[in-house]
DNA sequence: TCCTTTTTGTTGTAAAAACAACAGAAATGT
DNA sequence: ACATTTCTGTTGTTTTTACAACAAAAAGGA
């Protein structure tokens, strides 16, 4: 556990502690850190969740599998990035998603609920810790109504240019590199990925942008 | 503001008060009410949200003018909720919604900036009223979660069904009543309001649901 | 009550998307 | 370097949706 301090102190659900407050929340929390490989599911849909994940490494989707067989990508999630933390506030609420591990990762787990119950008063660091948990929802909060602008979009096309023009504000640039391949890009944006490539290619031809791979150069404002 | 107390008393955000915490909570966040009418505009695209918002009574659409004129409804609020909450947290985040009333409001304002850098350790209650906003933001994140499996699904039909099957989840009955007019509803899952007439006519023909008006009954597990 | 306005339902047509099948490119492993 | 697998792009066909225009029903006001 040692080893992992550093990365952990970065993460922002123990922003603003010191090296004694985060030893003592870990221990509070009863922390592990466990490893999950690519393809192994953290959470599956039904599963109750009373405890908190911060991915240390690696990279999480989380999806959901419609009644009718198609994947959909709620959201991608990397470094730093915590798994279903709504569930845990929320007591007893089933999961409706699975977390999928699609590249190797190394996941912190706090027993949050053992926590909150035991050391409300006594733990003095627990405010800052609920005031970053605040913050971080709030940060998912605001991200998943970009993603519901984003399919919101009547036509393939505009789906595209407002995905691809909101990742160009993210990165303050007009050129920049997107996390999803194509099947994952249109799972995320809810369209045929055949239907997107041959979209992709017109958007290209017309001049509105340029790309190769997962490299994209946005020509125009959207 | 007196006379409000009792209603304010009742809404999450204030959860597990005394009246005189409460009273106290009020006094330091400088909060005032404001009557809003139908079609009035509470939170404009661009704003930059610096209090907390909370409905005491009427109904307020959070709703997204896309690029290219088309209204997209992300949610629709009543009685408790608050209106952009997440924004608060995110310091100088511009509001990327308009929140519209659209039934005559009544609504509290709290000054959280002001209290939250004031009061951070003289307010003793300021603990619970965090602890509050999580839980009112996990539960958004959920909804807002639900809103996107619903919008996700590939035909109008399954639109309709996931959205429908939800509802009817939440009300633990296969008898519900919905929130949204016609229009409203084709508005929030994205879709045409002909169309989905249309298919909910065909649905109602094949014996899957019965309706009339906003009242809902549905006959088949989804 | 009757008239007006708003909401909801119906239909045909044009446009867009999904789907399937395949070709080419890139990545991976040996 | 080569073979194999995965990823991406292309095209034609079928299905679905949006759109427009209108009809019917319901709600609201005088």
């Amino acid at each position: 556990m040692q080893k992992y301090y550093q990365k952990i102190k970065k993460t922002p659900i123990f922003y603003d502690m010191t090296d004694f407050e985060l030893e003592k929340m870990l221990e509070c929390f009863k922390a592990v850190i466990k490893k999950y490989e690519a393809g192994d599911t953290i959470i599956r849909r039904g599963d109750i969740i009373t405890k908190i994940y911060v991915i240390l490494d690696g990279e999480v989707n989380i999806e959901k599998d419609s009644y009718w067989g198609r994947r959909i990508i709620i959201q991608k999630l990397h470094e730093n990035n915590n798994i279903a933390l709504s569930l845990v506030a929320s007591k007893n609420t089933e999961s409706n998603v699975n977390a999928i591990c699609t590249k190797d990762a190394l996941i912190l787990i706090l027993n949050y609920e053992k926590c909150s119950a035991m050391c409300q008063n006594a733990c003095i660091h627990h405010g800052a810790f609920i005031r970053n948990m605040f913050k971080i929802l709030s940060k998912e909060n605001i991200e998943l109504v970009e993603k519901i602008e984003n399919i919101s979009q009547k036509s393939i096309r505009d789906k595209l240019l407002t995905y691809l023009s909101n990742e160009s504000q993210k990165n303050k640039s007009n050129i920049f590199e997107i996390q999803f391949n194509r099947q994952e890009l249109a799972d995320y944006l809810n369209i045929d990925r055949s239907a997107m490539s041959f979209e992709l290619s017109k958007l290209k031809q017309e001049g509105y942008l340029d790309y190769k791979k997962n490299k994209f150069v946005l020509k125009v404002e959207v």
